[in-house]
DNA sequence: AGCACGCCGACT
DNA sequence: GTCGGCGTGCTC
């Protein structure tokens, strides 16, 4: 038996099966997916690899042997392997990075080379002496790498010789990062009878003893700490009754749960509005013919989608199929996992970024070994290895969280419509403010349309008014704040009621700059100016870290006018304080919720309406669900609408749609107040009426126009060096290795190859071409060999290349 | 990406 | 001679 194996090693040019024979003993074991230990090169390197195919011939000479299964439980099953496959043709991405976000990270094994001292010989050179002497410092053995860094000379050689004399052995020797748990539970080895007549003949003379035998009575088996917990007393009291020989003692593997600690009450199920009714009524109908539809769900803000999903998913459930709900990582708050866990207990599973990598390993393994049926996450958990799927979720389904900016450059939601078709799922993307490309699939009838356009108990949408900033400006009011927001705010605190305030960050961080001169200064590594952090006084760098002390004088031409512009959300709570110096309130942005739960405690802080106002940047604008807040202030809309993206429209307008939405969840009706230069632009104007449809025709008539997706696809492809020159010259090369256009037999636009919008980036030049065509499978070919070309010429080794096939944000 | 091999110049 | 620095080519 032959294995087709990738091996794990990152070389985009090894990035193929190679040909291994499968040991007689393993046979019946393997099996695709299967991760397995593999020689690998001259010097037969042990490396991990991923069995993708087994077969009896080979093309290959000179076959070597598997030397073992890696991982008892194999990486992925054959229908993810197609998924592999067809995200490799599809976003040129190497099998291994998709392996990689197919599997669980942290489960790869480490090999790590070593040394053992075998025989010992009057070495000569010294080279050898200081080896030989380093390993009899460390018991006979040692990690190659060790020697290398403590000696110098060309010690790779020195140990080759020795090695072929027999002086010294090598080994490879594997490290798993992640080990399923092991807990030590405690079970009854006597009759529950007898267990509890002993429970009641000790209770007066060992209380502690006689609970736990009548707790284990009730149960199959106990871990120790369940019953530390529930009969009180320590190990002296299990160790007595394992003495007494009434108990033993024993371990198991247990899934890390991250909600272990948290009590989830069973709700009661609301009753559906005639609208969800009609929308349940068409997924299930779909769900029990099998019909692997894809439904665009589109409903206002609190018009009770997930109660729509909730039915479905138990639907799905009750036919023994599985379902995956994707939400942008940012709603995955305690709040919407309660709700999940109260309704569907044990059987959710959930993948989040807070999750330790033993955590996300455990929640992969009980999802792998059935113990999960519904599993919830952000972006990645579309690659959960459930089987049998009834449904897929994508809520928010216009999130650009569901895009992947690093290889593979997946979009979530043509992974799901492929895994959707695959196991004769149903595919549900629901939206407030659907993108325009979903839309336009639901009116070209590709995707079923649902819509719901009533609030849960009528609630009135938001009042929405626009500030134009001009006037404001105009009239000499030179504050942050409108005097309509700034009326509104009052009246708020006047009646107890919250605010929750709304600043973009792009383009919204503070920067330093000289009065005199205007120097303002840059990052080193990259050409990006620096932020100015007021509670550090230091500049800092956001794309690469890069970090040094505020100036007192200006570095170009020493006047000491040198100060900090821009605002931030700092600035804008010191414009409060300086206004309602009354007021309290609280930040959550970047800044204040970098350690891990800060961001649930600020939020937990703001509910209990100790606060009177929430100034925060994106995180503020999802799913924040609170009754007693009746106003949002977006500072500046304007902010999103000027970024260098054919989505810049579609954006700010399901921005401000969602951040007015934060206003008047609860009986109140709530008032938005939105800040802009720009009035008269669509996506602010028409947020003023929650009209989607006539944004929507708005700027799909453009789109068509301007021949810009769904009309057209979009591939950008990016080129990174320390060397501009290099860079900029790959750039040139691959445009013209894509060749003539008129031979790709479709129409294609090429813009560029031009500087990127940030050149510089970590000391990294960026260049790139951005192609515009009718079908971008087709290129896939035409690309990947462009980019071979590319590599192929030495001239640019130094130059990175990435092709992405839906460019998000292009900077 | 590693790693070995081989060719060339510098140095005991 | 021989050490080591780097260019080249291979990995089932």
């Amino acid at each position: 038996m032959i294995a087709k194996v990738i091996v794990d090693n990152k070389s985009k040019s090894l990035d193929r099966p190679f040909d291994y024979l499968v040991p007689s003993k393993i046979e019946n074991e393997i099996r695709v997916g299967s991760r397995l230990l593999v020689p690998f090169g001259r010097n037969d390197r042990e490396l991990e690899g991923y069995c993708v195919a087994l077969c009896d011939e080979s093309g290959a000479k000179g076959l070597k042997s598997v030397i073992r299964l890696a991982h008892d439980i194999p990486a992925f099953d054959e229908d993810m392997l197609k998924v592999i496959e067809w995200m490799r043709g599809k976003y040129l991405a190497p099998y291994l990075d998709i392996i990689r976000a197919v599997v669980p990270a942290g489960t790869a094994l480490k090999s790590r080379e070593w040394i053992i001292l075998e025989n010992e010989t009057d070495e000569q050179s010294d080279i050898k002496k200081s080896i030989t002497e380093t390993l009899k410092a460390n018991n006979n053995e040692t990690e190659y790498a060790f020697l290398e860094g403590n000696i110098k000379g060309n010690v790779r050689a020195a140990v080759r010789e020795m090695l072929k004399d027999g002086t010294l052995r090598r080994e490879y020797r594997q490290s798993a990062d992640v080990r399923d748990k092991a807990v030590r539970c405690a079970r009854l080895v006597v009759e529950q009878d007898d267990a509890l007549r002993e429970a009641e003949r000790i209770l007066k003379r060992a209380p502690v003893q006689s609970a736990m035998l009548e707790y284990l009575a009730g149960e199959e088996y106990v871990t120790l700490a369940e019953l530390y917990e529930t009969a009180g007393g320590s190990s002296s009291a299990v160790n007595a009754l394992r003495g007494k020989g009434y108990i033993e003692i024993f371990e198991t593997t247990v899934y890390r749960d991250p909600f272990a600690n948290r009590f989830f009450e069973e709700t009661e199920k609301p009753v559906p509005t005639a609208e969800q009714k009609r929308a349940i009524d068409a997924i299930n109908n779909s769900i029990k013919n099998g019909g692997g539809k894809t439904f665009l769900l589109q409903g206002v803000t609190g018009s009770g989608k997930t109660e729509v999903f909730m039915r479905s998913i138990e639907y799905a459930l009750s036919l023994g199929k599985t379902a995956i709900v994707l939400v942008p990582e940012i709603s995955l708050t305690p709040q919407a996992v309660a709700r999940f866990k109260s309704r569907f207990g044990d059987s959710v599973a959930i993948f989040h970024s807070a999750l330790s990598r033993g955590e996300r390993y455990d929640q992969w393994k009980k999802i792998h070994d059935g113990g999960a049926r519904i599993v919830i996450g952000a972006r990645s958990a579309i690659f959960t290895p459930l089987k049998n799927i009834g449904i897929i979720v994508m809520d928010e389904e216009h999130s650009d969280t569901y895009k992947s900016e690093m290889s593979p450059r997946y979009h979530a939601r043509e992974v799901a419509a492929f895994r959707a078709k695959q196991s004769g799922a149903e595919l549900v993307l629901a939206s407030a403010t659907p993108s325009v490309e979903s839309r336009y699939k639901a009116e070209t009838g590709e995707y079923e349309l649902l819509m719901m356009n009533s609030r849960f108990n009528n609630n009135a949408m938001p009042e929405i008014y626009v500030a134009d900033m001009r006037t404001e400006l105009a009239k000499g009011n030179k504050s942050m704040l409108s005097r309509r927001l700034y009326r509104e705010i009052k009246q708020n605190l006047e009646n107890g009621e919250q605010t929750i305030l709304f600043l973009n960050r792009r383009g919204f961080s503070s920067f330093v700059s000289c009065r005199t001169c205007g120097y303002v200064p840059e990052c080193e590594n990259c050409s990006i100016s620096l932020t100015y952090h007021k509670f550090t006084g230091r500049l800092k760098c956001h794309y690469c870290g890069f970090e040094r002390d505020g100036y007192t004088v200006c570095p170009s031409c020493g006047s000491k006018y040198i100060r900090f512009f821009g605002g931030g959300t700092q600035r804008v709570e010191e414009e409060i304080h300086r206004l309602f110096p009354q007021a309290s309130t609280i930040r959550m942005d970047m800044d204040t919720t970098g350690k891990k739960q800060s961001h649930e405690k600020i939020l937990e802080k703001f509910e209990k309406k100790k606060i009177d106002i929430l100034i925060g940047t994106q995180m503020v604008a999802k799913g924040l669900d609170f009754e007693n807040v009746t106003l949002v202030g977006v500072i500046t809309a304007d902010t999103m609408l000027h970024v260098n993206d054919y989505r810049a429209s579609e954006r700010t307008f399901a921005l401000l749609e969602q951040v007015s939405g934060r206003a008047g969840r609860g009986k109140k009706t709530g008032r938005a107040v939105i800040q802009t230069y720009t009035p008269e632009h669509e996506a602010v104007s028409l947020v003023k009426t929650h009209d989607y449809l006539k944004f929507y025709e708005t700027e799909i008539a453009e789109r068509k126009l301007l021949w810009y997706p769904p009309f057209c696809g979009m591939i950008g492809v990016y080129f990174r060096s320390e060397d501009e020159g290099a860079a900029a010259q790959a750039s040139r090369y691959f445009a013209k290795a894509v060749g003539d256009v008129k031979a790709l037999g479709q129409k294609v636009q090429v813009l560029g190859p031009i500087p990127s919008a940030v050149a510089k980036i970590n000391n990294k030049y960026r260049y790139q071409i951005i192609m515009k065509c009718e079908d971008d499978e087709s290129l896939g070919k035409i690309l990947a060999n462009a980019e071979t070309a590319v590599r192929e010429n030495k001239d640019y080794d130094s130059v990175s290349i990435v092709i992405d096939k839906s460019p998000g944000m292009i900077y």
